[in-house]
DNA sequence: GTGAAAGCGCTAACAG
DNA sequence: CTGTTAGCGCTTTCAC
């Protein structure tokens, strides 16, 4: 497919390059000449310049910048082991990540705090079970220094293989069945959803019901916890339907609890989405929100900024967790006997009109 | 910061791994040696299989297969002078688009289509100038094969380097400035538009105003000038406001046409962001839509279906994009000095209840 | 068709 | 503090 030698195609354009190194780029070698030191200086230099003498730093930087130098990571990652990238896993089934303005911080956290020592981020995705196979391999193969999973899911198998090779791995929200042997990041589902609840509660609402996430997740019964404990109640007597986090199901559950609970007056839904579905459905069954029935999400979307009535909802510190995130990979990069580490941040709730 | 050789820590756990390959992974040695052939026949083989007898193929392949041996992309890279990456760059200005799941599309399909031949995709953005640079910089040093351009911006001096350098580039949209030089996609902006316009007007409107995009844009312009062609007049006598793509902008715009034009009883928006905020000041205003002002937005993003009523919008074929983006990147990668191409789409009206 | 050998550009000991 | 020297794992001539 291709034809003749890339490298010098790739300098084929006839216009000087101001810089008088001919075609090809510069090497650590060009650079130690220029510089009148060795390579080995050089590449110290390169690496954080611990025991280089200040004036030969001096010398070797002015010779990078002079030559236009940067480094070749295909030969460094090759020399040192090293991949220099860190893969953020996606998985399919979470595709709505990607509707999720959080979705774009979470990259943006992780590319830009990577940046900061050269390191790449390297977004995949894995659509189906013989995707995820590939992308284990992949992983296990070392072709990075560590991985961040946005939402993990049940990929028993996955993180088997990842365990057993010592790969840094961060999930973003608690492993299912992984949660003692893996780091994770997450936000306090239960106190979050606690205090949505008192939200409502402070409104004057006294039939406060609940659209649960799927209870199968971390955050689906962690969410529901949160909603008993501010009630002070037990499940059997809770005021719940179950959702799946899409629009259609809060549209269901709102539906089915209006059936089953018809004197209700404040409802809390455990994401946004599936509250503004819930909505809908209120109104479609002629009650106003907030006036007859009150109602609290859960993420602080965008979305929920723009429907109407504006959500009142729990706002979840995405740019603090993918800080945390990286902060935790690291750390296991570094050293990769270290963790599991754990952590949990605080939520916020967020007053708009619905509530 | 790294302690001891990361080489063997790796392979700390005791668990014996069914390979019988000690502790490193197997490397083309490994495999040649187990095939009893040479590291060069191996390579050939890996690499295609051309001028290799189907025995030793055959040999070769079960070695792989036996030492569960996966090629090191750094050593290749290395060796072959290529990365094995693509770069899809996102300029932070426009951070809207992690907002749509559209996005999350691109990703998906380029990732999917590079997985195919072993290349990985790397989602970089750029918040600033200094990124900017810092990205230009990159991407010239060879770090990538190629790079596809989400939404090009007025990054001339980027583009400059690029050109200069000869690196493979698609962008996704037409990149003001650089049409002639670039291979971009796009879909058909100035059609869809008339579209719109035709909608509104097949539903017997006759007072139809637009609200357009930053005319500083291709996609801007090009749906004004669909609106004004389906209308058969002039930008003079054109019923118009400019947004910037944003929410407020549509309802700052629509406040403004409801001013200037009373009488309004169709409205065709160049974004359905804009629209959502449009519906809402007319709203606001006390008009019903679609009944007193029906509305037509562009894009056919997630949000316009959630919205109430239903957005009617014109679809974008954002997959058929992704593809035709991956597919001239590789022509151009085969064949550097081919090109530039362009590819302009069809767009598609997608009736719901808003007009 | 296949083997041998020369690097690709860099890091990381190891001496000094 | 600095120079020297092995490789890292792979591709790619060049002979045979």
């Amino acid at each position: 497919m291709i034809e003749g030698s890339i490298g010098t195609k790739l300098a084929s354009p006839p216009e000087a390059e101001g810089i008088a190194e001919g075609i090809r780029r510069p090497t650590i070698e060009d650079v130690a000449r220029y510089a009148g030191v060795s390579r080995g200086t050089v590449s110290r230099v390169l690496n954080g310049g611990q025991h280089v003498h200040p004036a030969t730093m001096e010398k070797v930087l002015h010779a990078v910048d002079e030559l236009g130098y940067s480094v070749n990571q295909a030969a460094r990652n090759l020399a040192a082991g090293r991949t220099g990238s860190v893969a953020f896993v996606i998985s399919e089934r979470h595709t709505h990540l990607f509707g999720d303005p959080n979705f774009g911080l979470f990259v943006r956290v992780f590319s830009r705090e990577l940046r900061r020592d050269g390191r790449h981020l390297l977004v995949t995705t894995a659509a189906d079970y013989k995707e995820e196979h590939f992308l284990a391999d992949y992983l296990v193969a070392g072709h990075v220094d560590g991985a961040i999973f946005g939402l993990p899911r049940a990929g028993e198998k996955l993180f088997e293989r990842l365990l057993r090779v010592g790969l840094p791995v961060v999930t973003l929200g608690r492993p299912l069945g992984y949660e003692e042997q893996l780091s994770w990041v997450a936000v306090d589902d239960k106190a979050g959803a606690s205090k949505a609840v008192e939200r409502l509660l402070s409104r004057g609402r006294r039939q406060i019901a609940t659209i649960t996430g799927p209870l199968n997740t971390s955050s689906g019964r962690e969410r529901l916890e949160g909603y008993l404990a501010a009630l002070g109640i037990d499940r059997a007597s809770a005021h719940m339907a179950e959702g799946d986090w899409t629009l259609e199901s809060g549209h269901r559950a709102a539906r089915k609890l209006l059936k089953d609970y018809p004197d209700l007056d404040g409802l809390f839904v455990a994401s946004d989405l599936m509250a503004m579905g819930a909505v809908t459905a209120l109104r479609e069954a002629g009650r106003g929100v907030p006036d007859d029935i009150a109602v609290v999400g859960f993420d602080d979307s965008v979305a929920a900024r723009m429907v109407d009535p504006p959500l009142t909802t729990i706002h979840q510190p995405f740019e603090r967790l993918a800080l945390e995130a990286v902060r935790i990979l690291y750390e296991l990069m570094a050293n990769r006997a270290s963790g599991p580490y754990h952590v949990i941040l605080p939520t916020r709730l967020v007053q708009r009109r619905s509530a």
